[in-house]
DNA sequence: TTACTAATAGCGTTTACTTCA
DNA sequence: CATGAAGTAAACGCTATTAGT
């Protein structure tokens, strides 16, 4: 579907709701919206914004819009410049979706909303594969240190085939496998930086 | 039945405006 | 009269939830 003039009047927008009135309420006011007329679904009142079904009667069952491509397409579009609208990009969009301003508030809202949630999930998945890598590390770096106690304690005479080197300064052992640093007790004592390929998940 | 998503409710924050000492 | 604090309402965004498809 195409994009259409803001004053088309034929579009398929509309969606046929059996039962419910395609007569929509006045439009909050604002002295736009003759265009807007025809759209069933789209016109149906938000209840801070109309209060004509809250007296006389229960308000009809209530009807779920379906974006069409094309608004849902030009929705994306939009979020992708911007997450957020001032009021006027959000009347104009409006206007050229032909649905109301409330409409595409919900709609940005929501779409945060679930950007944020895979966001979240994405994170959530990262923390997951660096705590499984932390401990894979953590289990070997036991292992090793267990190595080390096992070796008597005596001239520094380095038997494994990782080489241990001495820093002569804080006399801490390390090794060219690990960039973890241990104590004399065989206690890890710190990392400098985060192992790059963890990062790079 | 489940996933997706439009819509609603309620709350917190910000901002503009008004009142008053 | 000018000024700053306090109160208020509107607007906006967020989270949680509901409910239609």
């Amino acid at each position: 579907m195409a994009i259409l003039p803001e004053n088309s009047s034929n579009l398929d927008l509309s969606i046929s709701v059996p039962g419910f009135s395609s007569s929509p309420p006045s439009d909050e006011g604002s002295g736009r919206g003759r265009e807007q007329l025809k759209l069933d679904m789209n016109r149906l009142p938000s209840s801070e914004e109309d209060e004509e079904f809250s007296h006389g009667g229960s308000a009809p069952p209530r009807k779920k819009l379906r974006l069409t491509r094309e608004q849902s397409r030009l929705l994306e579009d939009s979020f992708r410049q911007n997450h957020t609208l001032n009021p006027k990009q959000k009347e104009a969009l409006a206007k050229h979706l032909m649905l109301r301003p409330r409409q595409i508030e919900v709609w940005f809202q929501n779409r945060r909303a679930r950007s944020k949630l895979k966001q979240t999930e994405m994170e959530c998945e990262y923390l997951k594969r660096w705590f499984g890598s932390l401990t894979e590390q953590n289990h070997r770096l036991h292992r090793e240190v267990e190595e080390l106690r096992t070796m008597k304690v005596g001239p520094p005479t380095v038997t494994s085939t990782a080489s241990l080197t001495m820093c002569p300064r804080c006399e801490r052992v390390t090794t060219a496998t690990s960039p973890y640093v241990v104590d004399g007790g065989g206690g890890v004592l710190a990392k400098k930086t985060l192992p790059t390929q963890e990062r790079e998940h």
